[in-house]
DNA sequence: CTTGAACTACGACAGGCGCCGTATATAAAA
DNA sequence: TTTTATATACGGCGCCTGTCGTAGTTCAAG
């Protein structure tokens, strides 16, 4: 059994599978080079050494290119994610973590009116 | 010039020495080994690369065992950190990630309040 | 001074990551 | 069918991480 952490890399690409269900090798290297210009190749390795663990798999596609979809669910993954960097970066504190997020300042009025209704329903289920 | 962005593993103790302000090798060991055990001289090499790489400085200490301290700032090393979960995992939306964390429902009600009043005063600065 | 416990220094090693260049295959265009 | 653009496969390189074993140092206790 190995980690099933992903990297900050992989991650990207992950991301980048979820957004789309299935992509293709061109595609994702498109994607990833609108943050960071890198060679085709870099990503197309990627991809393989993640279907090689299992990250993903390969589904039939129309054309010539290979299509991918991640086999990582994003909850779980970001999941592991978070909690890792609670764990290691904030003391094993949640609160600490979002506390940090919300003190950047770069939410919208509306990204706040959401999270304050998020509270509401966090709150009323822990009555329940 | 460096990435600057430490691992899990480095971040651990990084997080450790802020907690002291300054800490020996074997003081990070049993902090490090209440979360998993490790071997005495793992912790020491991780350490000493550490500082080879300028996150760490030791410090005059009064024993035989040297004293470290953190280089790096909590605040900025956490924003790095939080910032590139964003950006890798969360399609740049610090919202989402603040959802997800609130979302997994292990928050106090007195976390929930915290969150509440800073959210109050974020919004106040926006407009001011 | 000698000894032993506690620390540190040093070196090693497998495995993984990020990165890419150079083949090779394949399908669409000519 | 030959050419050409597009994809994939393969192999390699440097670097870093996590992990540890062993050897050396130092300080305090006898």
């Amino acid at each position: 059994m190995r980690k099933n952490i992903p990297t900050p890399t992989e991650t990207q690409i992950l991301t980048a599978l979820w957004e789309r269900q299935t992509a293709t090798v061109p595609e994702l290297h498109a994607e990833i080079c609108r943050t960071k210009e890198v060679a085709y190749t870099t990503v197309l390795k990627r991809v393989q050494r993640m279907e090689e663990k299992g990250f993903l798999e390969r589904t039939k596609s129309t054309g010539r290119a290979i299509s991918y979809r991640a086999l990582f669910k994003p909850k779980s993954t970001r999941e592991t994610l978070v909690n890792r960097l609670i764990t290691m970066a904030f003391d094993d504190s949640p609160n600490a973590l979002i506390q940090h997020a919300i003190g950047q300042n770069k939410l919208s009025q509306e990204d706040i009116d959401e999270i304050r209704s998020l509270l509401d329903k966090v709150e009323n289920k822990d009555l329940g």
